[in-house]
RNA sequence: GCUGGGUUCGUAUAACGGUUAGUACUCAAGAUUCUCAAUCUUGCAAUGGGAGUUCGAUUCUCCCACCCAGUACCA
């Protein structure tokens, strides 16, 4: 029995584009599983296709995890925001972008041709298409595997000394597994329990490219999670079709004995109709499926949940539920809370549709729990933009009294805006509701009373004469908001001032008369 | 097509053989307030279908249907 080992689990994106929320949830379920354990959250970037590689993923990466308060112990230089490339106490497994590491997978590769377990295969990419498209034709999958692999150009098929040439000549070869044949790949996965396959129904994978020098995701991936002894792998449901293949990999390099543990997340999909959620989803329903903002190399921005106002703690707790559940019902959960009720046993197997409802409920229970200090100042630079400058304490009042009417601090201006400039335009509809001689003569009775002893000595009055409050107040409001709607009237009041409140009436009158 | 995975209110989920099938979001109604919002109350609404196992199935087994993923010298 080996001792218990400290868990280790990695977050692997590949920089071929910005994060999508699904991969920051699985970042997040990595990270707090790392941490409900005491072990360590590494990032290592998997950039083994020269092809797709797309500048300034990787930044964007890194700066959506530090947006979400999802902190890497290793892999990453928070400091910096840059992925380590020089060994360290801190990142002793150095460098941690595996186009850096290309030089050590090749011995691997070569270490399972001399076992047995892969092989050299010398067909050329339009071999293998013409392969493909003459099985299509008949109605079947072309797959590489124990049958087909004899009728191709390998070191299985091929004499000796051509293989030896070929290998050291001008074209181009991979490293292929060699599947075994006829056997049951029995798993584990932490999520989904046993599950079998047959490995007749799976293909010769390509391991290692000799055009690029490169390995592919499934060696790399695996030699790496062993030499950077990762305990658990938690990754999205779309892997799973390739862990008999991973299981058979760990077998032939003798490394079952420690063997990371599986779970396979299940995956978030479309919030209407079917399909996993794509990047085009959100931009075309009005949510969005980013983290950050994302301008492509044509010049199209997707929309991310930080430029969207929500707050990160709100991301990260309706993220954590998507796909997972404490077992009780509180919802709302701190960073540390979740790292303290995570657990694997309760992640959901089935697909998750996304509900931006429910998104935007989260962003509106966070807002109300920050303090209107902080509120203020992150609705001064709002102001600011309309050109109104007010006393930091009276925007603070003001944030006190809106924010339970708020779903994001960018609501506040239209919630708000009367609060700091007179209202230009009345609501028509609101006007021909309450604009009416027999209201607002009244009105403007009160508001002379308002404006020499305040709004209580106001109420008083309508209350005395059994004037309709409803319809006074409203008069009131009009001119005081433009509109049937906000604060009472007591609250306008004490915030603008009495004679803010009498310039409001008089323009009124001036304006409706 | 093949292989694998999945299936509880519209959505996220709870109930891991015994509940009037719970909660939250959304929606609707009512209460409240000078209006709106908020708040409170109430309501609508689900075990995909069929066989079995069992005294008893949301839960276990099988079949079907549907959904999803994979099926690249992409990850």
């Amino acid at each position: 029995m080996s001792t218990e080992r400290r868990t280790r689990v990695r977050f692997a994106p590949s920089p071929t584009g910005p994060l999508h929320m699904g991969g920051v949830r699985t970042a997040l379920y990595n990270y707090l599983y790392a941490k409900k354990r005491g072990g360590d959250f590494i990032i290592r970037i998997e950039d083994t296709d020269s092809q797709r590689f797309v500048p300034g993923a990787e930044a964007y990466i890194i700066e959506a995890l530090r947006w979400c308060g999802i902190i890497p112990d290793e892999g990453v230089d928070m400091a910096t925001g840059a992925v380590v490339e020089e060994k360290s106490d801190r990142h002793p497994h150095a460098p941690y972008r595996q186009s850096q590491r290309r030089g050590l997978y090749r011995a691997y590769a070569e270490q399972l041709v001399s076992a047995g377990w892969a092989y050299y295969a010398f067909d050329t990419a339009e071999e293998l298409a013409a392969a493909r498209t003459a099985a299509e034709t008949q109605g079947q999958t072309f797959i590489y595997n124990a049958v087909t692999r004899k009728g191709l150009r390998n070191s299985l098929t091929l004499p000796a000394s051509e293989v030896e040439e070929l290998l050291n000549g001008r074209t181009d070869w991979t490293i292929r597994f060699k599947m075994p044949e006829g056997r049951i790949v029995a798993m584990d996965d932490m999520i989904r329990g046993h599950v079998e396959v047959n490995t007749d129904t799976l293909d010769d994978k390509v391991l290692w490219k000799r055009a690029d020098e490169l390995p592919t995701y499934h060696l790399a991936n695996i030699v790496d999670d062993h030499l950077m002894e990762i305990t658990e792998v938690i990754r999205g449901e779309e892997w799973l079709p390739s862990l008999p293949l991973h299981y058979l990999l760990y077998e032939a390099f003798g490394w079952q004995d420690t063997m990371p543990r599986f779970a396979h997340l299940p995956l978030l999909l479309k919030p209407v109709g079917n399909g996993k959620l794509s990047k085009r989803d959100g931009d075309k329903m009005g949510f969005p499926v980013f983290p950050l903002n994302w301008k492509n190399s044509e010049g199209e921005t997707y929309h991310g949940y930080r430029e969207d106002g929500y707050f990160p703690e709100a991301f990260v707790n309706l993220l954590a539920m998507l796909g997972w559940n404490p077992g009780t019902e509180q919802e709302i959960f701190s960073m540390k809370q979740l790292i303290e009720a995570f657990s694997i046993e309760h992640v959901s197997k089935s697909g998750a549709k996304f509900n931006p409802d429910k998104a935007k409920w989260y962003n509106k229970e966070y807002l109300r729990m920050k303090s209107d200090e902080e509120l203020a100042t992150l609705f001064e630079p709002v102001l600011a933009d309309h050109g109104v400058k007010a006393d930091h304490a009276y925007v603070v009042r003001v944030c006190g009294l809106i924010k339970e009417r708020a779903t994001f601090v960018a609501d506040f201006w239209n919630i708000a805006s009367y609060l700091f400039v007179a209202p230009e335009t009345y609501n028509e509809k609101d006007v021909a509701k309450f604009w009416h001689p027999e209201n607002y003569e009244l009105a403007f009775k009160v508001a002379d009373k308002i404006y020499s002893d305040g709004v209580e000595a106001g109420e008083e009055m309508i209350k005395e004469n059994e004037w309709p409050m409803g319809k006074i107040m409203n008069c009131i409001r009009l001119a005081l908001v433009g509109a049937s709607s906000g604060l009472g009237i007591a609250d306008i009041v004490s915030l603008i001032g009495r004679e803010e409140f009498a310039r409001r009436m008089a323009r009124i009158k001036e304006t409706l008369q």
